[in-house]
RNA sequence: GGGCGAAUAGCUCAGUUGGGAGAGCGCUUCCCUUACAAGGAAGAUGUCGGGGGUUCAAGUCCCUCUUCGCCCACCA
């Protein structure tokens, strides 16, 4: 290989080489997986982005974890699948563009169904395809030939299937309820998607007197205008406070109408006063009291949070005015008898921070006890596992006390409800196709619902729905179910919860073996990482700064156990320079291979082998520390713990290979080593690249393809496995020794201030003829690497002149550096004696387990061995020290 | 009210089954030594949140307290 004609800049320049290398693989179709019954599958199916906008870091954190995993199983030759895609979400979606048009001065009902979901569509185009291009430019290896959205026209054939099976088998009922309704977006939602907040508010006490005018009963409420719908009051059937009161009834104020005082355990006696006002069509307790008790249900608050005709003269008012004025006209009856501080918790829709308003109405419902079962059981009999495993219970005692699903959206923007209603009989009927007739009378006056499906019912279909459902697709049989499932801990509950009863449901298995909840992305001042709170950090801006693989790495090496992680962009610099390290470091490599032909070495190292190349102590310990690296990192990313794969490679590639092994590959190269030189520093890095190629797409097949390579693309070459015939315990113990010399030899340059230049003359001193062979075989390393002109090995410390050296002392050998002229007596003493000190703590730590009977008996014998070994190591340093002090000082 | 997680160097965080406290950034000193100044060499910095306990031995296990974060709950 010509090394001239292909010298890489000095600077590595990621914009050229991200497009240049994403482009390539697209055209090899190194993404796409067609079946191969052949070989063994990896699918996952991501978590569809909604289409609300653009992706902030905690989605590049998600999608990178899924491309580590899927380039590494692709490499290890897996028929790897991962399946990208969008989510319509409805609501936040629909909330984007009524945003989009307020700003035009129009709102959905100006503009009508039909238009307003033509702009939505147009939105989702725009929006849509922002994510895919971020998801690009992040390196993602998703299959794009696969990609899909919630709403295309197969899924929506899914949802109409899985909603009218469900419907069919009685899984799904309309009933009257009170919902989370929220005034701004016009619909109900599901308790899940609604969010608390502590408020600061007020307890109001109000008399509500007694119909036979024997005094008044007092009730506390923090919603003083709901009372306007107070169907009755409600007591503790055992509290004796009002025990004369029950059965009697109450004339509600301003309304006057005579409301029954009721017992019902649900009341607290020891909150308020004991005694509550039941509000049964705006608050859902009161709705159960009500239904306990066979009350009317008046809503006096309507769809828009303003007071319904039912509130008398308070009708048309906004919600909070009317509780103003009701608070002032009970005063003025005298009827309030005080008000307290109060704060509660207020529940707000998650999409647009409105206040919930309860509401009775009408929705859809999915039973859920039944389906909720073998959800259950798929996860208690590890089935579906989840990592961390603390999460297993979140999930199990959600599951244990699940209560029904509203489904029903009065949205525009989602999958309308497959079902119709005869206006003659009154029949519900669902339907796939569009009805036209009555099943029940035969009446073609009939009328689909208008309302839209919750989007989480669409997603929970997402698994297998994306690969083919209810068709029966090879894609579907052949990657179904999928390995695993990685998403945030957010929609535990929202999404991964009912994929898994809906895939028991409909597929009669699990859609996933595996869930691996990773780490919450915070940003600087600890706040959760998200668009709606401001607190976005667009990675396309990161990844313009500092590349995809800086961004990438950056992520996985903090992505630990589903521990949350403070993102900042000094870690995607840092990590930005790691990657210049290893261009570099490529760099040099590949400046040095010269005349260097992979072909003459086919046989790669074996134990024999290795030896026969005759692998000096440097080279065995490199492909020891290589291939505990590739242990570490096959570990970590089947293990989830990417972090630990990443850090390893890391620290590997700088510590190690290029600031050790390199260096003293330098030299070599110059002797008659030069060959076998190469063919190392290649394999290395060769490897190392191969290894960090899931979590640094980019850099790795850049240097790789300049690299003597054998195929056409590092992401489809083997990824490496360690090989325990290379791991070597001895040349590890050796070479720290050597590393140990050399450190010793420069830290005593320092302190007296030899100019980096300057070489110096040493005398290695060991007493262990072991030790004296290793550092004779590695003179010329440690030469090299400490700037050494003399360098000898001694049994003894060099006699004469002893004030015409420094010195340093470890365990097994000292290093002497003769200094010009005579050393600072008074200097060295001191620093002898401060070092002495350093010791004696040490030993009087170990003496003490030492001489502890109990110590000796009760641990293990390794243990009491090394301790041991310690003990003579310090001891030994010291003499050699006090050796010295004495030397230094006659 | 219940549950979960976190607390380790100035900052952000690693610390596997209990066995001589680590990294990156920042800081100090020196160096453009032909792979790399986005770099190299040397160095300073810790009551491992507090208090108990188990153990020969605790950052690691148990109890308790404090502070922060998150989740769940029918906080009228």
């Amino acid at each position: 290989m010509n090394t001239d004609n292909e010298k890489l800049p000095k600077v590595y320049d990621h914009f050229q080489v991200e497009d240049k290398w994403y482009a390539y693989w697209l055209d090899k179709k190194y993404f796409h997986a067609e079946i191969d019954p052949s070989r063994e599958n990896y699918c996952i199916t991501i978590p569809p982005p909604n289409v609300t906008g653009s992706l902030h870091i905690g989605h590049a954190l998600c999608y990178t974890i899924h491309d580590v995993l899927g380039r590494w199983k692709r490499m290890k030759g897996f028929n790897t699948l991962i399946l990208p895609g969008t989510d319509h979400a409805g609501i936040a979606t629909q909330n984007k563009v009524e945003q989009q048009l307020a700003e035009e001065g129009l709102t959905r009902f100006n503009i009508g169904r039909e238009k307003f979901q033509e702009r939505v569509w147009k939105w989702k185009e725009h929006y849509g395809g922002t994510i895919i291009m971020q998801l690009k430019r992040l390196g993602c290896s998703f299959d794009w030939e696969r990609e899909r959205f919630t709403m295309d026209e197969g899924y929506a054939d899914a949802v109409q299937e899985a909603f009218v099976k469900m419907f069919d088998k009685g899984y799904i009922y309309r009933g009257a309820r009170v919902v989370n309704w929220c005034p701004r977006c016009h619909t109900g939602i599901s308790d899940l998607e609604v969010e608390y907040e502590e408020e600061n508010s007020h307890l109001w006490f109000i008399n509500y007197p007694l119909a036979d005018g024997s005094g008044y009963i007092q009730v506390a409420t923090t919603r003083p205008e709901t009372m306007l719908g107070d169907t009755a009051v409600a007591v503790n059937p055992e509290d004796k406070r009002y025990m004369q009161c029950i059965g009697k009834t109450a004339i509600l104020p301003i309304v006057g109408r005579e409301i029954p005082i009721v017992d019902d355990s649900f009341v607290d006696p020891e909150f308020g006063t004991g005694a509550v006002k039941v509000t049964p069509a705006h608050d859902p307790n009161d709705y159960e009291i009500g239904q306990r008790h066979k009350l009317p249900q008046i809503v006096v608050i309507g769809p828009e949070g303003k007071m319904t005709d039912e509130a008398g003269k308070y009708a048309g008012l906004d919600r909070y005015e009317a509780r103003k004025r009701i608070v002032e006209e009970l005063k003025e009856k005298g009827l309030l008898a005080k008000i307290e501080d109060y704060t509660h918790s207020v529940g707000k829709c998650q999409r647009c921070g409105t206040t919930i308003e309860p509401l009775l109405s009408e929705q859809w419902f999915v039973r859920m006890k039944e389906l909720a079962q073998p959800a259950i059981d798929a996860v208690k009999d590890g089935r579906v596992r989840f990592v961390p495993d603390r999460y297993t219970r979140i999930y199990l005692d959600w599951m244990e006390n699940i209560k029904d699903w509203c489904i029903s959206r009065q949205l525009w923007w989602g999958h309308r409800i497959p079902v119709w209603k005869c206006a003659d009989c009154g029949e519900y009927f669902a339907s796939k196709t569009p009805a036209d007739v009555c099943p029940k009378c035969g009446s073609t006056n009939i009328e689909q619902d208008p309302d839209v499906l919750d989007t989480w019912f669409s997603s929970a279909l997402w698994p297998f729905a994306t690969l083919g459902w209810p068709k029966e697709t090879p894609e579907l049989k052949n990657f179904f179910p999928t390995n695993v499932l990685i998403t945030a801990r957010d929609i535990i509950y929202l999404w991964v919860a009912r994929m898994i009863f809906q895939s028991l449901q409909f597929m009669d298995n699990v859609p996933f073996h595996d869930v691996y909840i990773y780490a919450t992305v915070l940003n600087e001042e600890g706040r959760r990482m998200s668009k709606s709170l401001g607190t976005g950090v667009d990675p396309l801006d990161l990844i313009e700064r500092f590349g995809s693989d800086a961004l990438r790495y950056a992520l996985i090496q903090q992505a630990g156990m589903g521990q949350d992680m403070r993102f900042s962009d000094s870690r995607v610099e840092n990590t930005r320079n790691f990657g210049n390290k290893i261009w570099n470091l490529s760099r040099f490599v590949m400046m040095n291979l010269e005349g260097f032909d992979l072909a003459t070495y086919s046989g790669g190292f074996g134990s024999k082998q290795s030896e026969a190349m005759g692998l000096k102590l440097e080279d065995k310990w490199i492909l020891s520390r290589l291939n505990r690296v590739a242990q570490i990192v096959n570990d970590g990313f089947g293990n989830y713990d990417m972090d630990d794969a990443a850090r390893s490679l890391y620290d590997f590639l700088w510590s190690e290979f290029a600031d050790w092994y390199v260096e003293l590959a330098k030299p070599r190269l110059r002797t008659d080593e030069r060959e076998h030189v190469q063919y190392m520093l290649w394999h290395v890095l060769e490897t190392s690249m191969r290894l960090l190629h899931p979590v640094m797409p980019f850099i790795t097949e850049e240097i790789w393809q300049a690299l003597p390579h054998e195929g056409e693309s590092i992401m489809v070459a083997p990824f490496p496995e360690a090989d325990e015939i290379l791991m070597n315990d001895e040349a590890e113990q050796q070479m720290a020794a050597v590393m140990e010399s050399v450190k010793l030899i420069r830290n005593l340059r320092a302190e007296v201030g030899v100019a980096p230049s300057k070489r110096v003359n040493i005398v290695a001193v060991s007493d262990n003829s072991e030790m004296i062979e290793l550092l004779k075989a590695a003179a010329d390393g440690i030469k090299s690497l400490a700037r050494v002109e003399t360098f000898e090995v001694a049994s003894e410390s060099p006699d004469g002149d002893k004030g015409q050296y420094v010195s340093a002392h470890t365990a097994g050998f000292s290093v002497f550096m003769a200094v010009a002229g005579l050393i600072d007596v008074e200097k060295e003493t001191k620093k002898i004696a401060s070092e002495i000190a350093s010791i004696d703590k040490d030993l009087a730590r170990v003496n003490g387990k030492l001489s502890n009977e109990k110590f000796l008996k009760g641990a293990p014998a390794e243990i009491v061995e090394k301790e041991r070994r310690i003990q003579s190591e310090l001891t030994d340093k010291k003499s050699k020290l006090e050796e010295r002090l004495e030397a230094i000082s006659s």
